[in-house]
Formats: C-alpha cells, structure tokens, sequence
DNA sequence: CAAACGTTTCCATAATATTGGAACTATGGA
DNA sequence: TCCATAGTTCCAATATTATGGAAACGTTTG
C-alpha cells in the first residue's frame, strides 16, 4: 500500500513542518536552501528528509540554477486524503458523532 | 503535535490493517482475539500494535469478560482528516490541478 | 478453588529510521 | 580556470520501532 509510504512520510515532525511549508509555497514551491533555512535543519538531515517526502511521492523537486525547488504534490496529498476518508466512512459511521463533519468533509448530497 | 501520533499509528501496515477492520466493524467493535484471529497476528504482537492505535486515540477498547473489544475512534479520524485537509488546502489549491478531484473530495459549491 | 480461556506484560532480538559531519557534485560567476 | 554557493551522498553513531515466545493476569466456568 503506498498510503502507508505517504502516512510515514508525513508521520515525523520535520518531514510534516517541511510539508506545511510546501503546501504554504504552492506550486512555486521552495528552494531546499529556505527550507532548511526557515526550520534550521543541517543540510544532510533536510536532504534525507526532502528524500522521504519524494519517495511518497508528495514532493516533488526541479532544478533552476543553482537552486533545488521542492513543490508539494497536491494530487497526492488529495489521493491520500481520499484513502482516509474511505477508510473511515467505507461503512457508513463518521457522519454521526460529530455534529461538525461537514466542516471538514461535506457529504455528497446533503 | 498529536497528528503526528495518529498518522505514525496509521502508518504500518498491520495497524492501518487493525484500523480498517475497526471502522468496518463500527462502533460495536471487534474481540481482540478475533483481529488477531483475521489478520494472523500472534498475541503478544496484536497487543503492541492495539496499545498504539489506543495511545494514539484512534482505537478505544472496553472489556466484556472475558473479551477486550476494541472499537474505533471516529472523531479522532475525523479530527486526523481535518488536519490534513487543512495542511493540504489550508492556501487555496488542492481545488486546481486534478480534474478528477471531485471524485475523492466534493468541492464545497462547484 | 482449579482449570481454561483471552489478553497483556516482560524481555530479548532484529529491523528500520534519524541524525549530522565530512567529502563530493553541480551550477554560476570572476 | 578557479572560487563560492547550493545540495546531495556517504557513513557511522544513535534511537526508535517491530516481533514474538514465555510467563503473568483477570474472568468465567466446573
């Protein structure tokens, strides 16, 4: 299951806080330099984990210059998002015992 | 951050297993010994992974005699999905960029 | 109380992940 | 060409997680 890779990918407080910031970015996306900059990761250990996030397939990294940029892969993240969801819903429970869900998952039809 | 506990919970195989076949179940909840019975998980390792989904809040379990039943925890799955919805679409895109998303996620007007 | 059953705890082992320094690679500019 | 900048890879130390046998723990039943 690569929901499982992507699950790991963002279980871990760097990777997650590297993410949040490239889901910030958008498209544009970041140079490693700033990421690292802005959550004071050494090199080698921000590498490792842009590494992480790529391998699940929620990153994604172009060259320009001298510069790596990493952008988020939103498509993934909604794919992942989807999974759970199925996963929780997949019977028929989560719309009752929290009043707010729609809030945060509108329901198909009403 | 406690999402970090519920996603590395979620992000091994044999619990995100344990954690589908609770929400299946529903809130009656499933004998821990019929889990291990269904996913052929010897006892003392169904226990270690059960105590995570628990220590995570995504499990909860009751005993009734002899059985301890566990039963998954929807709001803590909610709450988890609602995170990542804002961590994925907290800017603006997510919306943008798969023209199949309405397939995994409605959007909220068209 | 004792035996049986379901589950957890204890413990040792093995596997995997995280960390960061140092050396290396690639790009742009003097 | 040579230097500075931006990132990656290599590597070794450390830390965390997973696995499962065996013993202990409650509960029900005889």
């Amino acid at each position: 299951m690569q929901a499982i890779q992507a699950l790991s990918a963002l279980a871990q407080e760097s990777r997650l806080a590297i993410f949040r910031l490239l889901v910030r970015a958008g498209p544009e996306g970041l140079a490693a330099g700033s990421i690292g900059e802005k959550l004071d990761l050494p090199p080698a250990t921000l590498s490792f984990h842009l590494a992480g996030l790529t391998r699940a397939g929620l990153a994604q990294s172009r060259q320009d210059g001298r510069f790596v940029i990493y952008s988020a892969n939103f498509d993934c993240m909604n794919t992942l998002v989807g999974y759970l969801t199925e996963n929780c819903c997949g019977g028929q429970s989560c719309e009752k015992g929290d009043p707010d869900e729609t809030l945060t998952r509108p329901r198909r039809r009403a």
